[in-house]
DNA sequence: ATTATCTATAGATCTATAGATAATGC
DNA sequence: ATTATCTATAGATCTATAGATAATGC
């Protein structure tokens, strides 16, 4: 018998299923969704994945499905409401850290399957829009509902998600860190003005 | 006999090759680099395709290694040097906006491949080095050489890039402009404030 | 002689399913 | 009775190559 890989083998079946295929998704090579790898890390044969998921597209959907919600919670979570402006960004700049540097990978999974699959497209828009809505109250909280914040708010995920594309590249944390800083000195910068980009 | 898809009979069978593979990495479903469907694009058998680039990563590489240099190439005419800071700005968006809309998609493949392929991150570290250095220099003539504005070159790079994540994302064009210019319009004040974050 | 291309195929995958069987809940 | 899992396999790929043959350059 081959050793189970990701999973506990007290877990149900489908959970243990779905453990594998985030494991080969956040992996972030294609070839390493196939079936049989996702059946031989999670102890399970052929037919039982298609008896819970029903086709490979469907078990990506719900791995992608369960991944957004988490990446949601974890965004929600690092926001830490009450403090100032500049201590709210010291702790955005460590937890936009903590994920783009995490074995799970976040942002390279949003980034590659934005571009692989269109089934779960729209799970990707609305996380893409909650984060960019938890910035935007953030920084409306500190400087008010000013015209443009929106803007800015989607300018700066923009910009963390450029700083993830990079460290997918050439891993360096130090880099990662200087380009975050960056941004948010940018953000303290354009607040300070009022944020009216007009 | 099939039609061939991509390139005219009358061009080498090499070139060919590389046109389908082209095509095929632009297409953003890894899927569809399957050998057998350059080969039927470019009328081709897998033999002479193996003759040519010995492997399927050789070739993979060798596309890349094209795609860079013409997006290179591009960026290079697309700075128009001798204008106001304004007018280099509002060409940059357009050139930017070109790029991230435009069929061959060169941000999707280079956020994929950066993703992919080992072999051929190299060719891409250079590339965004080059944009890097194209950004900062452009800045330098109108600012002169700040402190920080390295950092801000970067940042403007992975503005850009995170642009065209969320394009790949929605393909909403008017929203595309709005991340761009609002990007821009954090240039201005950043380079009229003298560029320096600390 | 060398360079380029083809026919034909090996051998390893990959997704998915038919049909049998075991476990579970009523 | 229903739910979950298995054995076994179909059928369609996929990458790559052995070996024959045509085209080209000396």
């Amino acid at each position: 018998m081959a050793t189970r890989e990701v999973a506990d083998e007290v877990l149900p079946a489908r959970e243990r299923i779905m453990a594998a295929a985030i494991e080969g998704l956040t992996t972030l090579d294609p070839a390493a969704l196939a079936i049989q790898r996702i059946c031989d890390r999670s102890g399970v044969k052929p037919p039982t994945l298609y008896y819970h998921f029903g086709s490979k597209d469907g078990l990506v959907a719900a791995a992608v499905e369960s991944l957004v919600a988490g990446w949601i919670r974890q965004l929600d979570e690092s926001i830490d409401r009450g403090g100032t402006l500049a201590d709210t960004l010291d702790q955005a700049v460590a937890a936009w850290q903590a994920m783009i540097t995490s074995p799970q990978r976040p942002f390279a999974v949003f980034i590659w399957v934005s571009m692989w699959s269109a089934e779960s497209r729209e799970a990707l828009v609305q996380a893409r829009e909650h984060a960019q809505k938890l910035i935007h109250d953030e920084i409306a909280v500190h400087i008010g509902p000013a015209r443009g914040s929106d803007d800015l708010a989607g300018l700066i995920l923009d910009g963390v998600l450029g700083a993830a594309v990079d460290y997918q590249l050439d891993s360096d944390i130090p880099a990662l860190r200087r380009r975050l800083t960056t941004l948010t000195t940018l953000i303290r910068l354009s607040t300070a003005l009022g944020a009216d980009p007009s």
